[in-house]
DNA sequence: AAGATAAAGGACCAAATCGGTCCCGTAAAT
DNA sequence: ATTTACGGGACCGATTTGGTCCTTTATCTT
């Protein structure tokens, strides 16, 4: 359906609220989900994902929890998706070999190819620093993401 | 995923096809599948699903088939994408009101618009014609599409 | 050292979606 | 009439998704 998983828009949402917090600042998987209102099983696999995934950093035991592991800044819509749901492609063919059965007479892979490469793009130059800013009416996010 | 569906993607290499052929040409299920390789039911499927959406005519009983409703250069991926698998929305939010939860207190709604709006004008930019001429070495397709 | 806290890593399951087939009705040409 | 082909479904198995739960491991506090 060219969505992205509730999932992965939950694990956005939990990033965004990281990065709005006061740099570096430790949020365990129960204040998230108090924070988030999602259910804290939810908030808690996502945060085991996302801290797999290297995006953010985590510390076990009493007074644990998940921080940031780097400036929201540097950290894009696109990494976020391929982090939680692999590969951004948006049909099979390009997603590697031998994902399409038409693979040796399709003429449409890279057309599909360049379509996907401009989507990529698109979701790269879109960082969770742009997201974590609060949009109100005069707001005025990064040149790129404003030319949508 | 951020796929678009295996069956949208057919729906495409089958306008592709008639894109391909000489303007204005009738071709029936049987033989779209014939030249496609893909199994009948599945194009027939597909065919009707296009024909219903107004980017095929179909002509019923002995000698009938499918044609192009349009111009090849007048008829967007997007506009495909969307014929086929409803409203182009990247996250559930941005598919209209009631589709998200945290709808109230959701911070996150205008960025997301921006980048599926992002996205949208990426799809919308690519033609069948781009997708229909032949992707050689030396081709160059229309100025947008060969940013990416 | 003991106990509490919190993440790590899975297993697991229900529900929705997807990919695909098939059937029956209707329209049009011969 | 008969044949051809689209129209509109129902239908079903397989996969994916969304979500819960449990056990183990690591760390802090006392």
């Amino acid at each position: 359906m060219l969505r992205i998983s509730k999932l992965t828009d939950y694990g956005i949402v939990l990033l965004v609220h990281f990065a709005r917090e006061t740099k570096g600042a430790t949020l365990n998987a129960r204040e998230m989900a108090l924070a988030t209102e999602l259910p804290l099983p939810v908030v808690s696999k996502m945060l085991k994902s996302l801290s797999s995934a290297a995006l953010l950093a985590s510390q076990r035991g009493s007074r644990g929890g998940y921080q940031l592991e780097r400036n929201p800044a540097e950290i894009s819509v696109a990494e976020i998706i391929e982090a939680l749901e692999g590969p951004i492609a948006l049909m099979d063919c390009v997603a590697g070999p031998g994902h399409c059965d038409q693979e040796g007479h399709c003429s449409l892979r890279t057309p599909w190819q360049r379509i996907n490469r401009a989507v990529q793009t698109t979701l790269r130059e879109v960082t969770l620093a742009d997201l974590a800013m609060d949009a109100g009416p005069g707001s005025r996010p990064s040149p790129t993401f404003a030319l949508a």
